[in-house]
DNA sequence: CCAACACATAAGCGGATACTTATGTGATTC
DNA sequence: GAATCACATAAGTATCCGCTTATGTGTTGG
């Protein structure tokens, strides 16, 4: 149930956090590692679930591993979304109308 | 920060269950719970984590306390998505079937 | 009143999770 | 080819989570 791998994977700020800053651009391990306070372990096994989650995806380069963002993952939640549309609030209208520009 | 607690709400497939059966209209935890294998604490416990979520709200009404789909918690969702719109464009095609399988 | 009902809270338990340190794997550079 | 670098994996640990049973709180109707 990878539905749940996705919500699960961002229910932690520090993958939130990886998650944002690779939507910058992306970027190897160590290049998201600085600024953060966050072991080399710590940032492998985060991004090994947001990988699962398929909110990030990867190719190695050499002796990197450079991360980006799978839009994969955002389109998951977006299909959960949908589902619940009847519920978007009003402040929220604009987005509803660019996702109905989109679905046709 | 609320915004974890949407996730970590939506991390949970009996929760997901539970508001997806919300969303159909409201109604008491009882009404809630007949059909799923759940207990009662469980339930009760589940809400509280719905509503803290802010995806539930709730309204006693004599010895019922009915519940139902709290559209703040989806506008979280949705502003936190926002942020990363530039990575929906390419994910349309995925977003349209999987519609098209949730209109079966 | 009090019995029945709807729900919340307390306490405890097993499994999941996020971290740590230590070590392994593979690629690069000198 | 040895040292170094980037990353993954292993193993241990403390905390969190979702569940259970037991009990508490508040409401309704006989």
């Amino acid at each position: 149930m990878i539905e749940n791998d996705v919500f699960k994977a961002l229910g932690d700020p520090t993958r939130r956090a990886i998650f944002e800053k690779l939507a910058g651009g992306a970027m190897n391990g160590s290049a998201l590692r600085d600024g953060m306070a966050i072991s080399q372990p710590a940032m492998s096994q985060h991004m090994s679930v947001l990988r699962a989650a398929r909110l990030v995806r990867e190719e190695r380069q050499g002796r990197f591993v450079v991360y980006e963002v799978d839009p994969e993952g955002l389109a998951l939640i977006l299909g959960w979304l949908q589902k619940y549309r009847s519920y978007w609030p009003g402040r929220v209208e604009a987005l509803r109308n660019m996702l109905k520009d989109m679905d046709q």
